[in-house]
DNA sequence: AAGTGGTCTAGACCACGTC
DNA sequence: ACGTGGTCTAGACCACTTG
């Protein structure tokens, strides 16, 4: 392993194991040199990698600091719910704190038997209008402080990004009739084409949570756009 | 700007003008260094830019290359459709010269009045059985060769790749119910739910092509993998 | 065997933004 | 004003892999 790998990896652990939490300042290129004894270019590219990767955010006079997580829908590439969506607001039409069933299971994966999870419905709107549908759960093994939280002010997908540091995740996009729930939450025809996003986010090897969200088909779609050439955006 | 970016950029162009195609090879790092009067490490800084970026792929001994572009699935982080449907097969099934309509236009971007266009209508098999259906444009402005091919061997996504260095892409996700074709084609009911994905790729200011694959929505899904951390994979 | 990229050093000057 | 990151230099040694 080279060096700059090695200084990478040390710091990166120290954020995706949320020791080190998003806003927190790491130690200077002066200070990592003398810690670890090699050259600043060396120090400069470990944590060049490390903005590269998206991890930390440098600022001149200031530091160096640990980036906030992108939303969920930014890893797809695609623009926020909250920007997607004029007139933003969210309902928490169902809630409850279970023991796993075997079906919770299977969707968030490999979770322990009796471990409990929160499961959550939220309809989210567009200047007052039904816009979409999502049907939430969230491992309380992973995030036990949920149980609690009423998701009043922020919706579920935003509110876990400030608290769990997630490594893995994975969309699923499909294609849908509308069943009987979506149909009437959505005020739409039973069978009428749905898009159905899927996404599931894992911290290490333990499930933190998985949504899914459904959308009309006939009026929302996902636009992703890529520039190829300019290193950023 | 800076010494590396200037470096950088002059690659970038020739590239994306295609001036240089996939395969070219690029002068070396002395080369560079002699060229452009700087020290190796901010030519190998420029390099790594544009491995970075995937415009280029560096191997010891033999040198520094232009990369072949990403299939246009890979774009979106999906696996490519040769990959994903086992035993495929592809058939043409219509094939059309014509002076753009109003709605080609459209569906293009901006298309000078009078220009020529390829119109496609593919349908892609997997072990013999009917997967999706591609509805294509190319510009004959952009890719006037595309006249005369046939897309026996290669179906036409594949093909273009080989032929024209694009510069940027657009994808667009959505539901739909299966239109009389698509239902027809596919071998599913009026109405029933499918998978949209619609393409634009530019060079430049200049539409290249627009394809619009319809999957049947209860037997495909987009699955997109994201890790935290890893700069790579 | 030789040429390539990959990494590293120990300096340096500069630009910027916070203090 | 000062500390920070951003860039650059002119060397060096090494690993790899191809011709």
């Amino acid at each position: 392993m080279t060096r700059h790998a090695a200084i990478r990896q040390q710091i990166e652990g120290l954020i995706l194991s949320g020791a080190l939490k998003p806003g927190d300042r790491l130690p200077s290129e002066q200070e990592l040199v003398a810690a670890h004894g090699v050259a600043r270019m060396t120090v400069s590219r470990a944590l060049a990698d490390l903005v590269a990767a998206g991890l930390v955010v440098r600022r001149r006079k200031a530091g160096s600091f640990v980036a906030a997580p992108p939303s969920e829908e930014k890893l797809l590439g695609v623009p926020d719910m909250r920007e997607m969506l004029p007139g933003h607001s969210h309902a928490v039409l169902k809630r409850a704190v279970r023991v796993a069933s075997a079906a919770d299971r299977a969707r968030l994966g490999v979770v322990p038997k009796g471990a409990r999870v929160l499961a959550l419905l939220v309809r989210h709107d567009s200047e007052g209008r039904a816009a979409a549908l999502e049907d939430r759960l969230i491992s309380l093994e992973a995030v036990p402080e949920a149980a609690e939280e009423p998701f009043a002010a922020l919706p579920p997908g935003t509110w876990l990004l400030h608290r769990v540091p997630w490594t893995e995740a994975e969309h699923r996009i499909r294609a849908a009739g509308a069943d009987a729930v979506v149909a009437s939450t959505l005020g739409m025809g039973l069978e009428e084409a749905c898009l159905v996003m899927e996404r599931r986010t894992w911290r290490g090897d333990q499930p933190v949570t998985a949504a899914r969200i459904t959308w009309p088909g006939d009026r929302h779609a996902v636009t992703v756009r890529s520039v190829r050439g300019p290193l950023r955006g």
